[in-house]
DNA sequence: CAAGGTTCGTGGAAGTTTTCACAATTGTAA
DNA sequence: TTACAATTGTGAAAACTTCCACGAACCTTG
């Protein structure tokens, strides 16, 4: 695979980000590792040295011109086609991602929503019909889906897990505060809420 | 300020989360680095070691005993009393959030909920009154509030949190995909699905 | 009680990540 | 054209993090 720190490529879609307003908010043309990392609370040196293992996009003296390494660093995460997405869960988190805005513009598009609940399939969310989990193996498989995000309770979330990757599934972002067991060609990406608060509160008073 | 790495203190909520739940759901008392570790996909020496910084809460040929465990950890991480949170933006994620069962069970209940927009003020979300944003900061300086919640559009997100600091905040989750610029003491944790997305991305085909 | 198996806590080695600091390149302005 | 300021890319140093491996402690069983 590839031997690039994972922790590089994790600021990546941080750059990525902050290029992007750069461009679109501040109609900027060009950038220095220096203004990027300030505003990040990065150091530009870092910011060099990541952006390194991939090419020079730079110019000495000048810097970077936004809007190519928006460019390069989309090639470089897999961002040059819009990736579909399955969702499973239509409770309240279920709802507020799928009417997200801010999926569409920067790269992914949920697709599908699924749930367990009975009274929920056959719904509709966000314009998207819930379709029983029942079905989630075989349209996976069929549209060829490889990321998913999860927002269901706990007590379901493994055998659901089992079930994306057995149907093909290789990133998974799991709204779910459990760890999930995989193998190790799939990526998941967590987000618990209370985990985050709880690093915060060691350093409150 | 204390000499312990930030990544110590990130995985002390992970097993706290995974100790609860091999106390509630296994039923077990007692537990081993190893176990732990293997559950959590983390080395059972890094475990140990993370754990030696604040003590020595194991026994040699026994293990640890979970419910003494997560007592301490609950010490470290200041959970010993429930945090009462402010959240910014009721919106579909500010709902979700509002309505999430998981905060109180491990340590934090919202408790105010505000917004700015007029035909929003004044209706309800999980039984909470929605209050003008214009009374944000009387709130937070009143009730003495440390910790807050931003689910609010990035147009206006860097004005919040001024004014959160401003009002004594020390402690924000932000959910807008934007870096926010803050004085030193006080401390930032983001969660965007979009970044975490993009960084899966990388490794898929 | 002794032997054998388990597990902790930890010093130091190994590995990883960040920072430093400088040659080289570019643009600007006199 | 030349001097000067800005900025890159990078090798090496420094800082940080993880892992190894072992003595010591503890439990169980015969």
């Amino acid at each position: 695979m590839s031997d690039i720190p994972d922790i590089v490529i994790g600021r990546l879609p941080i750059y990525l980000r902050e290029l992007k307003r750069l461009a679109h908010e501040e109609n900027k043309l060009t950038t220095s590792s220096h203004e990027l990392g300030k505003r990040l609370g990065i150091s530009s040196a870092q910011i060099r040295k990541d952006l390194s293992h991939f090419g020079e996009f730079g110019k000495q003296g000048t810097g970077y011109h936004i809007n190519y390494l928006i460019e390069k660093l989309q090639e470089i995460l897999n961002l040059t086609h819009e990736w579909p997405v399955v969702l499973v869960g239509a409770g309240y988190l279920g709802h507020a991602l799928a009417n997200y805005a801010g999926f569409q513009p920067r790269g992914f598009s949920i697709k599908w929503v699924f749930d367990s609940d009975p009274s929920k399939i056959g719904g509709t969310v966000a314009g998207l019909n819930i379709q029983s989990v029942n079905e989630l193996k075989s349209t996976i498989a069929r549209e060829n889906v490889k990321m998913a995000i999860i927002a269901v309770p706990v007590s379901v979330v493994q055998a659901i897990t089992d079930t994306l990757v057995e149907s093909g599934v290789k990133a998974i972002l799991n709204y779910v505060p459990v760890h999930l067991n995989v193998p190790e060609d799939v990526q998941v990406s967590y987000s618990d809420p209370v985990t985050q608060m709880q690093r915060m509160t060691f350093y409150l008073e």
